[in-house]
DNA sequence: TTGTATGCGTTATCAC
DNA sequence: GTGATAACGCATACAA
């Protein structure tokens, strides 16, 4: 028993009343007869009349879509970010097109070109690892989509950014160590492009200085912080090396867990002899053993002041070429626990 | 320098050749002179000329868009699934819309609604906790919409599903227990209700069984699966009174950590003691000390199949409403690793 | 080979 | 208070 899908001009031949009639009537116009109206009403709650979400867009010119483009979805951060905006444009009446770039530029332009062609209302983006140059960023802001860069972004654009306090938050991170009485303190980085790792770097460093240890060159070592084996065997080399540490700062929880293995295999304990810090915060750091101290980076503040900002860029769309733009930082905290 | 959104009727008067010509230039149709064609594609890219999908779609009756529903994205089975049907669908030119429903069925309702409303070509969808009836999904295939049921389905719909072989994984899992030589075997399920749960229990009650073990009802106990501390406290109950368990197979990983960390704070050791297998083989169980033995639920390859029967269906729409529908098992792995 | 006309479902303008 | 009509951008049946 498959009911066709009922259109207005459906209503309009069965009540003997006009499709603007009843157009008007269901949109709540003024200048339609109160017993036309509830006629009508009644007809579409009876047929269970929906309105064509599409054709609506296409008449307004609109398309209550917006795009969310990011490195990966299967990751404990960004899933929570796409969560949240998913649920936030949800009470906009808003749907979100999503699209993963595994870190590949070229897929990265090609979401952005789809995206477009689907005049979506506006994109959020987080930039890929290869993406070095933001040109395809600015071609899409100066067709009149207005976009937003966010957690991942790039500093040669003129675009509104939502970022984390990357800087801080790593300062925060070790100031708490030397705060615990440690003195030689490791960094397990990351990229020296990405520009997360350089700000986590630099807050590292200067929280070093600024209390008056002696940085030490040698104990900042790179590592792949997503990659827990290699991690792992990075900071044996350094540790064997340098075995007065006291104390690790790592650039994700993933490698400070492999610091903490290491060390617990070799009976190092965990945090009187080393202490070890994370970031990032994700479901992992809770469940280990010793659970782990980290910063975390606020996802949903993320996502919210994103898609506010996006959102503030669609409703004032006619001058947002010529708008100044703005970077937001988004704060984090320091959550203590076990290993520190 | 805010370039505009040209379209095939600027073209069509930049070229002095009608609307149609070009359309059909574009498209590749083989009644249009091999110089017109030319001289439309090289106007196209010189202005750079993007189709508007919106329309193209609104033209042809379809929207190239699928709603994604389910319970959470926050979460790293569903978030590779997401991520999986997200990147399949992009090959087919197929845009995703996702919305979480957070285990609420008011949600999951307002979802297919939006999801109709704006047309989508077809739905995959993973229920609910609250969803005890399929009604709703019934209406919408009703209406003609292609729906796939995936991971968590109710068995009293009419429609195509796929699921994790829940039952076959828990034997697997529980037989490899039992291959270690344990014989006291604990089972942490999840609620009632759920019929993930019920398979995983029946999997390990019929491995029990068929291997000539007494299958006891006071080593079966309910949590919640994805409450460490509560999944811990009622292990620690359990194992209180039945100190003799030598082996638990848990509902979910963090369950399975759950037991870990008691035992380990019991200074009981796993596995030569105690064995745990856990089950989804999350990102956590490989960094765990010990590293957690699991059932792999093979998200990817769930997502393919979720996807590929939609897409099936839609290609043959025409008589969809009346083809048989079928429920696909998607087969798991057994990773065996330190806790066994 | 090209162009004209029509319509997809809806909203908005402007007569009546 | 109501309805005829045009338009959104494109694809297509059909006429030229």
């Amino acid at each position: 028993m498959s009911s066709k899908k009922i259109s207005i001009k459906d209503l309009s031949n069965a009540l003997g009343v006009s499709v603007s009639t009843v157009s008007k009537a269901l949109n709540g116009y003024p200048d339609v007869n109160p017993s036309t109206r509830k006629k009508v009403m009644k007809l579409a709650k009876e047929l269970q009349y929906l309105p064509n979400q599409q054709a609506v867009n296409f008449r307004k010119k609109s398309s209550q879509i917006i795009g969310l483009v990011l490195p990966q979805i299967n990751h404990f951060y960004f899933s929570k970010i796409v969560e949240s905006i998913v649920e936030l444009a949800s009470e906009d009446n808003i749907s979100v097109i999503v699209r993963p770039t595994f870190e590949n530029l070229e897929k990265e332009k090609m979401a952005l070109l789809e995206l477009v062609k689907l005049n979506v209302d506006g994109i959020l983006i987080s930039l890929s690892d290869e993406t070095r140059f933001p040109d395809h960023l600015i071609e899409i802001s100066n067709l009149g989509i207005p976009i937003v860069e966010f957690d991942k972004i790039s500093k040669l654009s003129p675009l509104d950014k939502v970022v984390t306090s990357d800087r801080d938050a790593a300062k925060k991170a070790v100031e708490h160590l030397i705060s615990r009485g440690k003195k030689t303190i490791a960094h397990l980085r990351g990229s020296l492009l990405s520009q997360n790792s350089i700000d986590r770097f630099l807050g590292f460093k200067s929280a070093i200085t600024d209390s008056g240890l002696t940085f030490e060159e040698e104990l900042v070592i790179q590592v792949l912080p997503n990659n827990i084996n290699e991690s792992q065997r990075s900071f044996a080399r350094l540790y064997k090396k340098r075995n007065d540490i006291d104390a690790v700062f790592a650039i994700t929880d993933i490698a400070a867990i492999a610091a903490i293995r290491e060390l617990k295999s070799q009976s190092i304990d965990v945090p009187s002899q080393v202490s070890v810090v994370g970031f990032s915060n994700w479901q992992i750091s809770s469940l280990t053993t010793p659970r782990l101290t980290t910063i975390d980076q606020n996802a949903f503040e993320m996502a919210r002041a994103s898609y506010q900002k996006l959102s503030d860029n669609i409703k004032t769309k006619n001058n947002y070429t010529s708008r100044e733009k703005e970077t937001i930082f988004i704060k984090t905290d320091l959550i203590i626990r076990e290993s520190s």
